[in-house]
DNA sequence: CAGTAACCGAGACGGTACGTCGAGTCTTACA
DNA sequence: TGTAAGACTCGACGTACCGTCTCGGTTACTG
């Protein structure tokens, strides 16, 4: 058995360049006036091979924006990176949150993405898991090493925690608030009070 | 010196035609297929009457969803509905969001409005006013209500805790995922060790 | 028994002011994209105003522009101007006539009332009277003259010719072909030789 | 070197669809009614390929109209249909044209097409080119056989001739006049004595 | 190593909706 | 009652995209 079939293969090339021109206006424009026309246009490429590859706009979106491309360079809590406090972790990582949400061409990405959730409960998935399980999985380890560490009772409700965090960036994302130095102290004051050992 | 003009004035009629024919709409389709083409034909009402008196889809749906129309009978808590225990009407009133919620129609509105924010800075304003500041006025006065009967902590951060909340109801909006009476327990556990007094 | 109404009489100076604005508007942009709007606002009167005594935009040019508005210093023939030579009048007429379309806006408002007929058929009866009737009558005088005069027989078809000079300007109008010395030679040779005495 | 340019071709069944359902549009309303909207529906065809040929309402009536679909059938003098008497063809041809112009959907589309000519310099030269100078080159033509068989001077201003038939054919599109055998008598005798041998 | 199947850029297609303009009507305050 | 102002419904405008289809042309597996 093969898993080869005959005819020209997909070129890679023309993915890639979709994807990025996708992100590209999404960040200038928006979901709801992005334009394939001009996605295609600016990727150099015909419009049947967006459509032979992705079955609709929040498809390409779901894809293209959600996998990886979306958040270059925000860390997620890990081991490696750890300190010996929890709070100060955590502190950072929305401090980091916060500074690329300042930048415009972010927080319009991010903007973007969550009104195509809205379109599409594929995307809504998708935006689900990639966006926010896999931080939500980061924080919640993250809350498992510090209760083996003391830091955070055992018994706390430790994925509410998480949750709320997200939330919370998910507000800030929509409301175009800032995350400032009185919000992330207030997170964490309640985070320690709410689960802390 | 009189403060009336000449000329024909406006259709109060019209206006609210035209309004709930877009929370229709909306529910139905949500805004990225929001048609004013058929919300002006729904509303019975010629096109230019809908952009006469608003400049963009955005705006309509800011107005016409934001003012009163969104959450009919989503009772904030208030003092003359206060139980003892803050608790347990914190909990009340996340219960009562998650039914309304559950409600496909009402959940697709939430979404489409939500959605409609990305769009217009004017309409994120608005959601912010409408639905978050309304809600956290009323929330921050019940914590400050519990403060004098003991309940939590003067010096708690009675503000984040309620940005928290706000926050979990907007990502249960966004990620489509049911608010259950788990979410609801964790959540009065984290706020009760948080903020408690 | 009188003859006056109770109420506002009606304003001489508001109908006026809507004739001319009428007609600089069709001499400017032609029939087709002359607007009522466009004239209510530089006659400086209500729409209803012109809706009050004109029933339509096609009525309104009726009356505006064909009641004596349209061709300003364009002499038929008269007895009072008669030379002694019936083809040097009918040359001259020509020649003035030529002349007047010359100008754009002249040739506009010609172009742009000869358009209009075709919408309206009271539009193209009033045409026909006061543009070419009248034109008519004053050539067929001047030819009955001439017959006087022996310069025209007496059994030639003279309501013919002045059907071909009528229909010459017309199409001329049409065509915006200028009126040519060759063209004015041509038609007094063919008309002295057709009809001459 | 290649003439094919990449992409789909261009469609000659909606091309004739467009110009059809013109045609049919322009007989029944007029050309100021004339919808582009309803053209579309009727051909079945999207607004857009209209546009996509033709910059305006006055260019596809100068295409549509012009190019042959304006007069069917309406046979001008040539040396094949040519009796022995120049002006037993001359009245045939008015003859005919008078009953063309008496079908009233044929006499609404030739109006139609002459208020158009006032609306765009194009169609104005189109119309002069096909309904006149097809028209006029047959005439010529046959003043010109007539010369040689002697029925026509040599030196008679047959141009001008030609012009006042065409001109009285315009005329009476315009006025909505019927084409009498009165005025075809006329027209003979006038053109006889004007310009016969 | 010719066929042929699937890809590619390009671009026209039938549609839906946009946001604007204008026609003709209706309503208000005032003269 | 007439008038300026101006909001109303309706319908068409010309443009922008959607998602589909059709060109000529390019790989790359298959018989």
């Amino acid at each position: 058995m093969s898993t080869t079939r005959p005819g020209r293969s997909r070129s890679e090339e023309a993915r890639q360049a979709i994807l990025l021109a996708t992100r590209d206006e999404l960040a200038e424009r928006g979901y709801d006036k992005l334009s394939l026309d001009r996605v295609a246009a600016a990727a150099g490429v015909g419009k049947q091979t967006i459509y032979r590859w992705w079955s609709s706009k929040a498809a390409l979106v779901a894809e293209g924006v959600l996998e990886g491309h979306l958040m270059p360079g925000l860390a997620a809590p890990s081991p490696e990176t750890d300190s010996d406090d929890v709070w100060v972790d955590v502190a950072s990582w929305l401090r980091d949150f916060g500074r690329a949400l300042a930048a415009p061409s972010t927080a319009a990405l991010l903007r973007a993405t969550s009104a195509a959730t809205a379109e599409d409960d594929e995307v809504a998935a998708r935006y689900d898991e990639q966006l926010t399980t896999v931080t939500r999985v980061a924080l919640e380890a993250r809350f498992t090493r510090a209760v083996a560490s003391g830091q955070v009772r055992a018994d706390a409700p430790t994925a509410t925690a998480v949750e709320a965090l997200v939330g919370l960036l998910s507000y800030h994302i929509v409301t175009r608030r800032d995350i400032t130095e009185a919000t992330i102290d207030g997170v964490v004051r309640l985070l320690r009070d709410g689960v802390g050992g």
